[in-house]
Formats: structure tokens, sequence, C-alpha cells
DNA sequence: ATTCAGACTGAACACGCGTTTAGTATGGTG
DNA sequence: CACCATACTAAACGCGTGTTCAGTCTGAAT
């Protein structure tokens, strides 16, 4: 499917057509629109989606997904597909991550009851984040291939990411809490004293997005 | 810039002349071509970061990204077009990403070396994953404040984010190394014996990451 | 044998696009 | 003054787009 290789208004109907060897005329009285056309093609990854959901194991498509990457040649469309969906604010986009989330949130929930892992201050959020992070190599899968020069269709890139990943994922990046003590103490503050929270990580933190508040000792401007 | 909110084809250049009040074939000659007013857009936006960077007492744009989000709403148009630029394999963005690649690796580093972060068995592939990291909630960011209920650009959205990413990033998410334990035996076993490299995570493994892009199949209408 | 619904098409339509063209003001310079 | 580069525009050009139209062909039901 062309859609998810150009996006969805970089390809023409006719384009869609030369391919299926028919003419543009037949795809539109089939599906109305070329909106139909996107709408069913939608429907159509989310079905298959879980269709091979329905043949795994463990519920979810959580799952889904990790087995795609033990075979990636096989999905690669399909996940350029669904990148495009999730960056692109359309309906079938939102429900796709609202159920991923979902999913994810429920293996973490499942996680914790059996003690493999951790408590967190803001279940919800951690789920939140986890998503976003499980989503991040997919939708910037160019410019990570780019910089581990092997397409990230590849065995080795997917064997060169798993240990680092875990890695975090196991012990975490920092050697200490003093980072997170001083975040958590700016936060707690900051509520109770109706401060403004400003959010002051200082040099230590790698994390280019969310914010970790005041730090103890700063050399800010 | 519209081309944040809407993206570059979907801004017409005589919808960009008329916000400026001018014509559409004075913005041509001005630029030459849609694609020369795009190169200046991204050569525009890069020189602000570069500028906010030099205010910044450390180095790096990272700090200026961690700037940006203690003053959200100022930025909010530039972060659309940052988005954009990312995703779409423009060569600007490519270089953009290069940078905050580089710039995340150095801080690693330099947290390794004073002690404050851990040693990784492949610091390039880890620094590589933090920056994809950083980068989720600004590529999700509609995902992520539709699933918080306020903005990514709203103090709220970046307080409430804080606590659990550094969680994270100090406590990591598993109690204990059984999982990592047992995808470093898959790895260096597959290694040893020269088996197919089958990424065997185990199904604790909350990461649904990696994806690869595949051959340009049509699964006609 | 006739009818009829549906698959299918080539040609055309209306429109929006980026760009070109031909031209008009404006204002500084000799 | 004349000259000329520059800022700027209205109108048009050519093209590609999604979609419509008027039919043709096929095959099963009546």
């Amino acid at each position: 499917m062309r859609f998810g290789k150009q996006g969805f208004e970089r390809t023409s109907v006719r384009e869609i057509a030369a391919d299926a060897g028919v003419s543009a005329a037949l795809v539109i009285h089939h599906y109305g629109s070329k909106d139909g056309l996107r709408a069913a093609c939608d429907a159509s990854l989310v079905e298959q989606l879980m269709a091979d959901r329905a043949k795994a194991d463990e519920p979810g498509m959580a799952q889904t997904m990790r087995e795609w990457l033990d075979h990636p040649e096989h999905f690669g469309a399909s996940i350029d597909y669904f990148a495009m969906m999730l960056s692109d604010g359309t309906e079938g986009g939102n429900r796709l991550f609202d159920r991923l989330l979902h999913e994810t949130a429920a293996l973490l929930d499942a996680g914790v009851a059996d003690g493999s892992m951790r408590e967190s201050s803001d279940p919800e959020m951690r789920a939140l984040l986890i998503t976003l992070y499980g989503l991040a190599p997919i939708l910037l899968r160019d410019q990570l291939g780019r910089a581990m020069g092997t397409p990230l269709a590849s065995a080795a890139a997917i064997r060169r990411m798993t240990r680092p990943t875990l890695e975090l994922y196991t012990h975490g990046l920092y050697t200490d809490t003093r980072i997170l003590d001083a975040a958590a103490a700016a936060l707690d503050g900051a509520v109770a004293t109706g401060t403004t929270p400003r959010s002051d990580k200082g040099p230590g933190n790698p994390n280019q997005d969310p914010d970790p508040p005041a730090q103890a000792n700063d050399t800010s401007p």
C-alpha cells in the first residue's frame, strides 16, 4: 500500500488504480471517494492486526508488535502505514493509539501484580510514557536506520537494540536518586506553596523532552 | 508558520501569501519556489535554535529544548515545525536529528565520566534510544495531549510527566534482571552458534519498539 | 431470449496548485 | 530630468487532482 510509503496526499487515486491494474474510476466506484478508500484501508489493517492478535497466546496488540519484531521483513509495509496513522491525527490513528496505551497499561499492571515490575507513583502516566517510547523507533525509523547504518528492517538492527533497551528498563540510567529526589521535592514544594513549578533539571538529564524540575545545587542562569 | 500546523503539502503558497498580506507571486519572486521558501524556513528555525543555544550557559541543543519546556507556550509553533522536519526525511531534519543525537551522546558520556550515570554495554545505541525517547512526546504530542487531557505545551502536562520519567530513568521498570539475563544469553548464544538471531526478549517486555521497512507490495482493493 | 445488476472504462469536468508573464508603481542614482 | 533596479500585482498557463458521466461488457436470473 502506497499510503504508508508516501503518505495519503502524495498518493493519487490513479497511481493506486494503476498498481491494481484497474482504472481510477473503478476505485472511486467501489469506495465512494478517496477518503472512503482510506477508511477501508485503515479498517483492513486494524483487522489484520486483530487477526494476528487472535493467534497469539497472550492477549494484546503489544504482544503482536513484539512478534513483528522477530520477523521484521513480514510487516514493513504495515508498519509504515501504522506510523502514518499514529502521527496524522486521524480518528483511526487515535483509536489505535488508545488501544496500544490500554494494552500497555494492562501489561504493566500485570507486571506489578506479579512482582516483576516496579510500582509507579503514577501508573497511568508511566504507561503513557512507555507507550510513547515503544512507538518512537517506529515513528523515527528512518532516522534510526540512518544512525545505525542498517535499515530498521534488519535482524541486525533489532539485535543491537535489544540489550540496551532492556538495560535501560532494568537498571535505569542514573546511578543514584539525586535527580529524582530533587525533582520530587520541587514538585511537592511547588504544590505546597502554590509556587509556579519552574522546572530546572540541571545538566544531568539526557531527556530532551519532559522536564525534571529544580535541582538542589544549580548553576543555571 | 502554517507549515508546522498543516504540513508542507497541505499549505498552499497563496495561503501563506494571504497570511503575509501579499500576493503569491511575490513569495515565489523572493524565494524562487515553494521549496526555496521551505529551505529558508528550515534555515531560519535552526538559526533561531542556535541563537537560543548561544544564550544558554551550558552547551547544547538538548539544553535549549529543556528551556522550551519551561516556557511551552513560547515555542508551540516551532515544536510543530521541528516535529515535521524530523519525520519527513528532509535533509534539514536529518541534520537536526544528528545534532540532537550527538549532544545526547555527549551528555551521557559526561554523566558516565562523573559517575552520575551508569555504564552501558553499547553507549552509542543507548544514546540513540534515549534520543528517540526524548523526541517521542514531541512527535506524538497530539496523542499525548489527548491521553492526558491537557495539551503538551502546558505546565500541567510537563509537571505530570516529570516524576514518572525520572522514576523510569532512575530505577528502571523491572524489579530483577531475569529478562535482561535471558535476552543477553539468547543474543550471546546466537552469536556463538551462528544461529539465526531470533530476538527473544520475553513476554514481559512492554517495549513495542523497532520496526522494519519493507518492499512495496500492494494489496489491491 | 430478454432483462438487469454490477464490474469496469475512457473521456471529460471543475478545481486548486505552483509557477510564469507582463506590467505598474516607487524610489534612489547618474 | 532620465534611468534602472526593486517590490509588487493581476491574470493567466499548464498540470495533476478527485470525481462524474455515459457507456460497454459479462454473467446470472427470469
